[in-house]
DNA sequence: TCAGTGCGTTCCAAAAAGGAACCTGTCAAC
DNA sequence: GTTGACAGGTTCCTTTTTGGAACGCACTGA
């Protein structure tokens, strides 16, 4: 299977990562939400190479997770910023965040922590059920196909995907 | 930027992006997730080739998100599970579902549908704070240096990463 | 002995990434 | 009016990583 073909998976996680499912991208997106929008900038901090990160750019435009926005004109210049729909990635990325910092803080503990303007709290993000607001986990999940299931598709019993 | 510096960075994104950011290790793990378990079954469903299969696997033992357990000797074969540590990617797969429900759906509507055991409906993944139980949004999040930040770095004022 | 199964490895061509230099407008200074 | 700087790319060439198909190996069972 080529790159090309994921998207037209009838499976959420294929179309999701046809999106973002790329080391670059990935950090490209950790850099947007951190308020980084200009080209020179994302190319500085993250000593990715130009030719690359104008393709990871450009694909994130067209796939309608970031926007292009003059900010200035002669020259016109453009910066990048999340649309609606690459601010809806967030749970993704502190999910990434998330397990990075159980998993691999190493001995001197994590790199940042978050704090909840609502509560004032600092907190970790949790996934719970939208039905009862329980804390989910892989067991405790049953899949069912759904109207864009592929036709014939036996109940998968899985936990996710 | 070369993929083996990643996980030297001292953020969680990138540590956790050196372990599970490709195209191929996340429909591993989406197919984990979905019980299985076995090299054969993996390459059929995936049309991954098998060097490369192969080799996600065994970064994936290495980094300690599946472990090799062998199910018969003689010829000794093995499978691959999730470990603790790879059952805690659940909430980056359920995220990444959900983004993609919600916007790669298409016409026909889901593929899927998820139903939780404890209360019996049908629901979606909410990121919620720890401390408080509402649900997180990037611009209700504070971001301070933790334990593990490299030295001199300034607040970074973000929302994630 | 022969076919089949499960899990890889090898080999080669094609695609993608890394690295450095170069191009294009525009302004401002010398 | 030439030189430099800045922002945002593009070009060119080399190194790595994939894709694809074939092959190897250790068994089993007929």
């Amino acid at each position: 299977m080529r790159w090309r073909e994921l998207d037209r998976e009838a499976c959420s996680v294929a179309r999701t990562v046809s999106v973002i499912g790329d080391r670059w991208t990935l950090l490209v997106l950790r850099d947007c939400f951190m308020r980084v929008r200009r080209f020179e900038a994302f190319q500085a901090r993250l000593g990715i190479t130009r030719h690359v990160l104008a393709d990871r750019l450009r694909k994130l435009v067209k796939a309608g997770v970031l926007s292009k926005v003059a900010y200035q004109q002669r020259p016109r210049r453009y910066e990048y910023r999340l649309t609606d729909a690459g601010l809806d990635l967030y749970p993704v990325m502190m999910a990434i965040v998330h397990w990075g910092d159980v998993h691999r803080a190493g001995r001197r503990g994590r790199p940042l922590l978050h704090e909840h303007k609502g509560c004032g709290h600092r907190f970790d993000p949790v996934t719970v059920c939208s039905a009862c607001g329980e804390p989910i986990s892989p067991r405790e999940v049953h899949v069912h196909a759904g109207p864009g299931a592929p036709r014939q598709a036996r109940a998968p019993r899985s936990a996710v995907a």
